[in-house]
RNA sequence: GCGGAUGUGGCGGAAUUGGCAGACGCACUGGAUUUAGGUUCCAGCGGGGGAAACUUCGUGAGAGUUCAAGUCUCUCCAUCCGCACCA
């Protein structure tokens, strides 16, 4: 068992990449510039698996395993721009990747610190947050991450949190909202005040963080979190210790969000800031040292979980706000805290005032007193990019024991992977057991040093490949700024929503990362995002575990790759979660065959000798060009390819009923266009039958067919005919009738005569080429 | 609890700007072709009533606006997703 991802092409990438080359092949044809490369996944995590399945080293993934990775694409026939390639796990990305990473550490963006780690024993690495889910890491959903204190390698995505929200308000619009809000959740910005209070006798201080500081007389308690670093000074009594051990395990192992409130009082008090009262200094496993302070005041009367904590250990409630109506919080009877803004009370010189006022005269006047400030919280943590892994790019970072940690000369990177490894998938980085890897000379004094046995986490790869596309093969930079400036910010991302707040967030800071090293110029990286709904089977989301997975390399087999792209677009629209039915794929299989029946026919009857034009192929000519525009519309406006391929179906259906009554000659036309219009949801079938017509050239580097209006214009059209909103009749009437006249006809119609019989015709509304109402009473 | 969505036949879905509800496909039924099965082709297919013409009800529930509501407004219900003791 290696401790790698098993990543291999699913039917998601399918949906993801099917979305996104239809539109690229739509764009070509319409003859734009399209940079249209398949995303991260294609080169990544593929290539590595397939090389480490045939024993090879992950190191000399280059060129062979593209060139398999494009085997393996072509086969399902994606179209992707080529000139363009690269991979993020040659040398050369490596190479970026590190000198990126010097450049942050310079900066102090890249800094190491000791911190409690998910850890998944699975993966035999530790897991940022976000690669947390559920408890568990997001690529083994049932195995439960632990928590252990090890030292590692952070970037420092908070000193960006700010901005990362701020500038959310130029996606909006073209991000959908849910990602907007799962980052706007994520990133957690909350404004209030930090407060110190003093410790009595010791004259340590406890800062807290809150956001109602106009409630800081009803402040009854202190709590802190059991990791709070002041609690081993306050607590000394092994009893307690052990006890404050049981609380942090037992609040590890409950349901988060049922947890029981455990709490446990230190014996000291603190002096209150504002009134100078003692309050006693209580450990609370509800208070997060992971957010704000790690310490909070506790306001039973105004916040719901301090007011359940005080009541369960007996501790008084004082309400200090009156909700504005005037009506008094009931105080020691209280069964709820009341969390309204109103009127600040029993506040000594600030009773009286809205608790808007409060808060900002309070924390100007904790400023003043040195004692506080007004303060920004955030939710977001920094990344933690170490891993435990073999492959990956290897941190630039030598440990010397004078100079401390050093990172390696530019003129050294890459740092490339050792081949000499030994991969046992368990304990530390299988690097650290490689002397000729580690055991390195200091650059600065040459002195023995260790390097840095840790490797990147892979969405360091995944949050700037898409610059690296712009210019593939630069070997002196990462990219030519002029380069990006030419395609970014990328006018259409497509994505799955499971990179809401991973790949997403990443990618936004290390744009910003960029900017201020002057690499580029745009401060967000995709100005329009677009997440395709997930690939269900069975009504819940493909995985592993649940032995529901559709392998689209078996499907292929089967039924080929255009059928499993077809099917892809064709179930749902693509930002909506589509069920996978194999009996649907059929569908898709049978309509690729009825079209290839009909043009390979139909391709034979062009060549017959010239005929008289019959009424035939002026309906089929009105169909090909309703059809045209009907397809058009959908990739200009909203990329429902559903009803896209539903009209082609219309189309080939209609031209099945006329089939035998068409003349020779508008024949050739309607089945090139039809191939065309095929094009960018079955480039296989496309081409195929473009080469059966004669033509020559890829499909997709064609022009995209026009539709002519007078040749889809009807000849006559058919008028709904209502008597009260119902429907009664229909009018059969060519396009330029005057209303009038539609009126007199309506009125005259056989079965219209029985709704109005004997009843008063009060109005007849007409809404031209659409509808006639008549309105009777 | 907070936030984001969704609700239409047996199923996936269509109705893009308030204007014929159910396009297209799947499943099903019948017919043609076939020794047979499969394939292919043709037809039917929301519920009730009717032999049929036709009629009536119908877009989670209830109200409202309108000549007209799946679509707009309000109230409620259900489901899904994300976050969740965030001070």
């Amino acid at each position: 068992m290696l401790p790698y991802p098993s990543g291999k092409l699913h039917m998601g990438h399918v949906r993801n990449y099917s979305i996104g080359d239809a539109l690229a092949r739509y764009m070509w044809m319409r003859g734009h510039d399209v940079l249209h490369p398949m995303g991260w996944d294609a080169f990544g995590l593929p290539a590595e698996n397939a090389a480490l399945q045939r024993g090879q080293h992950p190191r000399d993934w280059t060129l062979s395993n593209i060139a398999q990775m494009k085997a393996q694409m072509y086969r399902l026939g994606f179209s992707i721009d080529w000139s363009r390639e690269v991979a993020t796990c040659e040398p050369q990305y490596y190479r970026w990747n590190q000198w990126f990473f010097i450049k942050m550490f310079e900066r102090g963006l890249a800094y190491r610190k000791e911190a409690l780690l998910n850890w998944c024993p699975e993966c035999g690495t530790v897991l940022a947050n976000e690669q947390v889910v559920n408890g568990c890491c997001w690529r083994h959903e049932t195995t439960p991450v632990e928590q252990r204190a090890m030292r590692q390698w952070f970037l420092k995505t908070t000193a960006y949190a700010g901005e990362l929200l701020d500038d959310m308000k130029e996606l909006e619009g073209g991000w959908p909202e849910r990602v907007l809000a799962m980052q706007r959740n994520w990133i957690g910005r909350s404004e209030g005040a930090e407060v110190d209070f003093t410790v009595d006798g010791s004259g340590e201080k406890v800062r807290i963080f809150t956001t109602r500081i106009d409630t800081i007389y009803g402040a009854t308690c202190l709590i802190l979190a059991p990791e709070h670093p002041l609690v081993s000074t306050l607590v000394t009594n092994e009893d307690d210790r052990l006890k404050i051990k049981e609380m942090i395990d037992a609040t590890a192992r409950q349901d988060p969000g049922n947890i029981e409130k455990l709490g446990l009082f230190t014996g000291a008090y603190a002096i209150h800031p504002f009134n100078g009262v003692r309050v006693p200094i209580w450990i609370g496993n509800f208070v997060l040292m992971g957010y704000g302070t790690g310490a909070i005041m506790a306001v039973p009367a105004h916040d719901q979980r301090d007011f359940e904590f005080c009541r369960s250990f007996d501790i008084a409630i004082a309400p200090v706000i009156r909700p504005v109506d005037g009506l008094l919080p009931v105080g020691e009877a209280m069964t709820e805290a009341w969390t309204g803004y109103g009127i600040v009370e029993n506040s000594g010189e600030w009773s009286g005032l809205p608790s808007e006022e409060a808060r900002i005269k309070m924390a100007t006047y904790a400023k003043a007193h040195d004692f506080g400030a007004e303060s920004i919280t955030y939710r977001l943590k920094d990344w933690g990019i170490s891993r435990q892994r073999y492959w990956g790019t290897p941190i630039p970072i030598i440990y010397c024991p004078t100079c401390g940690m050093v990172p390696v000369p530019e003129s050294d990177l890459p740092v490339i992977l050792p081949l000499d490894v030994q991969i046992t998938g368990k304990g530390r980085s299988p690097l650290e057991a490689v002397p000729s890897f580690i055991d390195v000379p200091c650059p600065r004094c040459g002195e023995p040093a260790r390097r840095e046995s840790d490797t990147m986490d892979t969405f360091v790869d995944s949050s700037w490949y898409f610059y690296r596309y712009c210019d593939p093969h630069n070997d002196h930079a990462p990219f030519d700024s002029t380069a990006i400036a030419k395609w970014f910010p990328i006018d259409q991302y497509i994505g799955g929503i499971t990179h809401a707040i991973l790949h997403l967030i990443y990618s936004r800071f290390w744009t910003k990362v960029m900017r201020d090293l002057g690499l580029i110029t745009n401060a967000e990286p995709a100005k329009n995002l677009f997440t395709q709904g997930m690939v269900l089977k069975d009504g819940s989301a493909m995985s592993k575990s649940k032995g529901n997975i559709v392998d689209p390399d078996e499907m292929t087999r089967k039924y080929g790759a255009d059928t499993c792209r077809l099917y892809t677009l064709f179930a749902a629209p693509p930002e909506r979660d589509m069920d996978w039915n194999e009996s649907g794929v059929e569908g898709q299989y049978r309509f690729l065959a009825r079209v290839y029946r009909l043009v390979t026919r139909l391709a034979d009857r062009a060549c017959e000798a010239p005929a008289q034009p019959r009424s035939s192929d002026r309906k089929a000519l009105r169909k090909l060009h309703q059809t045209i525009a009907k397809i058009t519309g959908d990739f200009d406006s909203r990329w429902h390819f559903n009803t896209s391929i539903a009209s082609l179906m219309e189309l080939v259906n209609e031209l099945y009923s006329l089939e035998t009554s068409l003349s020779p000659a508008p024949v050739a036309e309607i089945c090139r266009t039809l191939t065309l219009l095929l094009g960018p949801f079955a480039p296989y079938t496309a081409q195929d039958l473009w080469e059966i017509l004669g033509q020559t050239g890829p499909v997709f580097r064609q022009p995209w067919p026009i539709s002519d209006p007078e040749l889809a214009k009807e000849d006559m059209i058919e008028i709904p005919v209502q008597v009260n909103g119902k429907l009664r009749a229909h009018l059969y009437v060519p396009h330029e009738t005057p209303v009038a006249e539609l009126e007199r006809m309506a009125l005259a119609l056989e079965k219209v005569k029985p709704f109005i019989a004997g009843k008063t015709v009060v109005k007849v509304i007409v809404v031209p080429g659409k509808l006639l109402n008549i309105v009777v009473r």
